[in-house]
DNA sequence: CACGAAACCTACCGCGTTACAGGTAACGGG
DNA sequence: CCCGTTACCTGTAACGCGGTAGGTTTCGTG
């Protein structure tokens, strides 16, 4: 190539990792990781399944990448979190399915024994009930208008983001997940 | 067999059916629908997986007895719950991770493309949520106390029941999830 | 007791899967 | 210009999968 390309190999290499990352996060969408193949991802990145084993060695390693990239997402600092900015999340999200689909099919699986994911959600639930407590306190104090404590309150937002999501997957024209997900947050605003 | 057993071919034969149905639930919970080999449930009730097949001539037509199965259990009139009553199955529902996990592991599936549970999950939860209004409206009326129309509190309650169930499922150490959907119910029922 | 059906089994097919082995062409730095 | 590394490819092993074909034993009934 000529110079007038800055690209050096690892850049490359890197960039082409990422395409396949993001194919892989597709073929979940689609399938499922257990259903999802090597071939297919590789396919559509315009390659054969054993050139991208040389990128992955192995299945378990793409889908270790997978989870790596979403983490890079919402790495935005726990303490730069708003209950309202949740709100404008769902919205978000709400435009994109394929990820959502991806990471709610990821779960769905990972309740099953021995699967490559099952530790990484565990981790992560742990780590975002505790962040999720942390902006409620930052948000209401000690205690919520509704009398509940942010720990308490903390599993019950993630399991309405969660839950909405399986409903909105299913049946989008009759779930309304953002304004689903408003009414829930006024519920733990209003107190009694 | 000697006369006094009273057992008819045709109940013998619903036995094993529903023999193989348990048995499927269980590989279900514990593998999936996709990773559920036939092998593995016929092996679990006995039998070759071509000696399962006799029974159910396809895999998918095994599934879809399992999903027949849990509809019946929950056959109760809508009319007769309470919300109470939600809080007691919730409770019920923590000893019997088993049935948890396998429909848990069922609705993430079904959200891939073509997944032959898809169809049922969509019908299922239209359903629900509209008993879960009327229950909600048997209790309150046209709105709740929190200001919430039956309808639009009703996808919340059942996104908590879902959520909470994955949270659980992946660290029940971590996770109160019978104390939690109290919380949640009395969010419901306390106004301002 | 005979006979048809139910309840299995063995054998097998074809396909899809992950992964390994080894080869080749292109690239890029010394 | 050479030569090691990167980026692939073809070929193939090894296995598990759902499903078919066809046989055999067991059972209930007329």
């Amino acid at each position: 190539m000529p110079y007038g390309d800055a690209m050096n190999a690892r850049v490359r290499s890197a960039e082409r990792r990422a395409e396949i990352v993001r194919a892989a996060l597709e073929v979940i969408a689609e399938r499922g990781y257990r259903g999802a193949s090597l071939a297919a991802v590789a396919e559509r990145v315009g390659l054969t399944q054993q050139g991208l084993l040389h990128y992955f060695p192995t299945k378990e390693a793409l889908l270790v990448a997978v989870l790596k990239e979403r983490d890079q997402w919402d790495a935005v600092p726990a303490t730069q979190w708003r209950v309202d900015l949740l709100a404008a999340l769902v919205e978000y999200n709400a435009m994109r399915p394929g990820i959502i689909q991806t990471f709610s099919a990821l779960l769905g699986e990972s309740v099953t024994e021995g699967h490559p994911a099952r530790e990484y959600f565990t981790d992560r639930y742990r780590k975002v009930r505790e962040n999720m407590a942390g902006v409620l306190r930052a948000e209401y104090g000690e205690r919520l208008p509704s009398g509940l404590t942010p720990e308490r309150a903390a599993p019950l937002l993630v399991a309405v983001m969660d839950g909405l999501q399986y409903q909105w997957l299913l049946d989008p024209e009759s779930v309304d997940m953002p304004g689903a997900f408003r009414d829930f947050l006024a519920l733990l605003g209003e107190g009694d």
